[in-house]
DNA sequence: CTGAAAGCGCTTACAG
DNA sequence: CTGAAAGCGCTTACAG
């Protein structure tokens, strides 16, 4: 009665292993509620036994889910990707689910139509986007139209249509400012990443709220705009360095700007952080590969992508009676990292605030 | 006669629509041979205008392909593999396939059921390992157990029997060897990997091959024994800066550890490359966001998943009568980036070779 | 608490 | 060059 040599068993080896009917195999697996305690240990051992796995397309053909997420990046935000996909694969796993991902350029113009093939194809049960991708109009209405359930990460707007899940940008870059004024900068030059992405804006409005709840006024000529590259941080550099009156700190608006901003300053034999201080944004692997490594801020990744899959395999039920509604738009704890690439202006030392 | 309005079109509606058998339109999909010309014309315009797309898990459980493919990943070497993913998804979107990535802990002690589950379930039509994974004996049993085809990605040790890709380590070493010895270096330190990644042994290979070749002796008191960290590049330089006679370059077997070398030598007044050339491996992201920029090797990642792809979804054939067989193990071409982390002894220029 | 039947949407032999 | 039938391995209603 057992599984045929060579091919791998299937539910009904399993079915009549424990003598049962598939119906119930199916019903232990899937952890439905109403099956004698002894039918599902029986079962169980016989799955065991014989090292039963459900195959994936059997299930997704003639259920409605595919047990599939889908991760769609585009190449430059490498690092962020790097993280969401390890926290996404890990929660995947815990609730057999697998972890799809697809590259996609940005500016493709038949980009709707591969997202439209992907999900046809695939039929995920869910998409996580990351930026720029989920400020993308035309992947959202690809996926609007698909009818696939996705959620955005770090989406420049939110909404309570659509589920997402990013950490405060402006109250962290707040946090960096305020670092910097109470180590006695009033000097301080802001670069802004570009225009299209979500996050330039909300950082550089968390840089000026700052500044202004400290009677500090934000100089138009110590603010730059960048593209979140590294050579447009070393032109900022150069552009900034070059002011009459020098600015004594720079918040870059991610890190591989602030480091083209330390390479600038090195190559311009500026001393950091005693002639200049310097903070990023991001904690991108090279923020501590650098001499001196860079202060700046680390958004949870791998929390933030663990969090998108959840709302996805398991989508937020009616409330209980009186129980706060689950919220779609989760904001994560981010990470205010003090490392060597600030310090105190002049040896003034950490002014009283 | 056309699908039922929300559901999407399947291979019935089209056959209806096209006045053909599904088995017909089944050929057309698949590019089978013996199609009349205009039936594969009428077919192909019906599938356009109901913008139908084979379900990948009917396909997939009818079939003998599932058209997945598996990438399996150890975090540690997040930038080899995010070069990686690109390039293989983008080869498999070529093919209608897709990539389904999992995060591995190299040291899980459950890693083969892992992996076996993740084939059990998933049943992909192949699989792409990365180091350290690829060396991983465990993971190639459970995979060589389920009988799944894979690739090994720059893998320890390279056999007949078991497809690979990578470049010529030793090679690419003796390279970035030699460059240094014709700048004029001659006390040159190296920093080896771990002993148990393959590449460490390898581009050390090259390092004392080149160095033999000019006639010049390997001091062991220049080797040193890293673990391709950063802080272990920092260690590194400690140690090897403080000898008796200093070493004029050091060539790092990894960025991570050449950038550690790079923020010490930072550290310590010394002048990079004036004072000391340092030299790296990989090109990694942050090599070139640093200054100086890291002269390095640049794996070419992208093609080599691109090969790794076309080697699972199009498995060598037998040779046509006289061609060479197509080679299971193959080796790309490396890049020397020479930027501005080397340079020429003490003003002494490019010495004759 | 349990099961027999139908069906998901394709490909695989097989036949003509 | 084309098609009718069976079947892949599960879940979904439905019935008891």
């Amino acid at each position: 009665m057992s599984a045929k040599a060579g091919s791998a068993p299937t539910i009904i080896d399993v079915a009549a292993q424990a003598g049962v009917s598939i119906k119930t195999v199916s019903r232990v697996l899937n952890q439905e509620p109403g099956v004698h305690e002894q039918t599902r240990a029986q079962v169980l051992k016989v799955v065991a036994e014989l090292k039963y796995r459900p195959k994936l397309s059997a299930r997704s053909l003639a259920g409605a889910r595919s047990f599939l997420i889908g991760l769609l990046y585009y190449d430059p935000s490498a690092a962020f990707v790097a993280g969401v996909q390890k926290g996404a694969t890990l929660r995947c796993r815990e609730s057999g689910y697998h972890l799809v991902v697809e590259s996609l350029h940005n500016d493709a113009p038949d980009i709707d139509s591969q997202v439209e093939r992907m999900v046809a194809a695939l039929r995920p049960d869910g998409m996580i986007l990351t930026p720029p991708l989920c400020d993308n109009a035309r992947v959202l209405k690809a996926l609007l139209d698909s009818n696939t359930p996705c959620v955005l990460m770090s989406p420049r707007e939110v909404s309570a249509a659509q589920p997402s899940v990013r950490i405060d940008d402006v109250r962290a870059a707040e946090e960096v400012t305020n670092l910097l004024i109470s180590l006695g900068h009033q000097r301080i030059a802001f670069i802004k990443g570009p225009d299209d992405q979500a996050a330039s804006g909300m950082r550089y409005q968390g840089f000026e709220r700052a500044m202004l709840s400290h009677g500090l006024a934000v100089d138009a000529e110590l603010v730059w705009g960048g593209d979140f590259t590294f050579p447009s941080g070393v032109e900022a550099a150069h552009q900034l360095l070059s002011r009459r009156v020098r600015p004594t700190a720079v918040f870059a608006g991610n890190d591989d700007m602030a480091l083209g901003v330390l390479a600038a300053a090195q190559r311009l034999g500026l001393a950091v952080p005693a002639d200049l201080s310097i903070a990023g944004f991001d904690d991108s692997p090279a923020a501590s590969l650098v001499w001196p490594p860079l202060t700046t801020v680390r958004q949870p990744m791998e929390e933030m992508a663990r969090a998108a899959v959840e709302m996805l395999i398991a989508p937020p039920r009616e409330p209980a009676e009186g129980a706060p509604p689950p919220s779609v738009n989760r904001v994560l704890p981010h990470e205010l990292l003090v490392r060597n690439s600030t310090s105190a202006l002049h040896g003034k030392g950490k002014r009283k605030t």
